[in-house]
DNA sequence: TCCGTAGTTGCATATGATTCGCATTTGCAT
DNA sequence: ATGCAAATGCGAATCATATGCAACTACGGA
């Protein structure tokens, strides 16, 4: 809600103050936030946004391809993050559903091929699924 | 329920007529189900399965890395299929939500940096967004 | 600068997938 | 065969997300 997060907003969406809050707190974040996250935070801003709002914000910009929703393996929660070129992947435990970073990614120099030719390719999710060293030795 | 199922039956889990009903099914479809396509497709059978018993099946199965559960975007129904080998990636419109096959797959000769380097990997899920050819023509 | 209006938000309430509790039933080891 | 631990049927609870509507706000044009 300064000058600077005001000379960033993006193109094509129009500017109210719960949108720039939403963006700025996404902007700061350094990890994945779910809906819940984000109006908890306007609430300590003092000038809190109301839940279905920030489910309508968030839904436009991912629709802008702006933010990036994903929802990880067994929570029933959705998080949001915005869409960076300097992004994570995770292995998900399938026993204790522990995450774990992967340091690198396979996509980078991907070349997909897509039925639909035209597709715009503005970003991708990846997710591996195993054991952990602690739950493969309980082999389950 | 014939004889070549019971045959196939995975090795660690408990075998029960509805447990038997619910691989049968994931064997025989050839794309994700959700878990209330899987408990309709037990009613057509003439021995139904409870759709919270359904459930609690795929969960367990999910544990035991022999299905994988997949929420895709914008759907909030989760959906199951078996891990399969031959398996196949989608690419997501974020404008309309279409989804399309990916041919190849980027994920097949990668070798991941993990930090927990007992990771046992059991198999992977990727997805890529942007606008389909007709969303992107509209340049939303 | 002020006004009109289309688009947005606050708020309450609905929706619908998933989970949970418990009494009953079933698979399996002895 | 018998007993017991585990699984299921069934109902009801939970909880994230969507929706309806009246009040409000951003923003372009006069």
């Amino acid at each position: 809600m300064n000058k600077t997060e005001n000379s960033d907003w993006p193109a094509g969406i129009k500017r109210t103050k719960q949108r720039e809050q939403v963006f700025s707190i996404l902007t700061k974040s350094d990890g994945p936030l779910s809906a819940m996250d984000i109006c908890s935070l306007t609430q300590k801003d003092g000038n809190a946004v109301w839940l279905s709002t920030v489910y309508r914000i968030l839904e436009l910009f991912t629709q802008k391809a702006l933010v990036v929703k994903t929802s990880m393996q067994q929570n029933d929660m959705a998080v949001y993050e915005l869409n960076r070129h300097d992004h994570k992947h995770y292995a998900v435990c399938v026993g204790c559903n522990k995450i774990i970073p992967i340091e690198n990614c396979p996509i980078e120099r991907f070349i997909p091929e897509i039925s639909d030719s035209g597709f715009h390719v503005l970003g991708h999710k990846m997710e591996l699924f195993g054991y952990c060293r602690e739950c493969d030795l309980k082999h389950r």
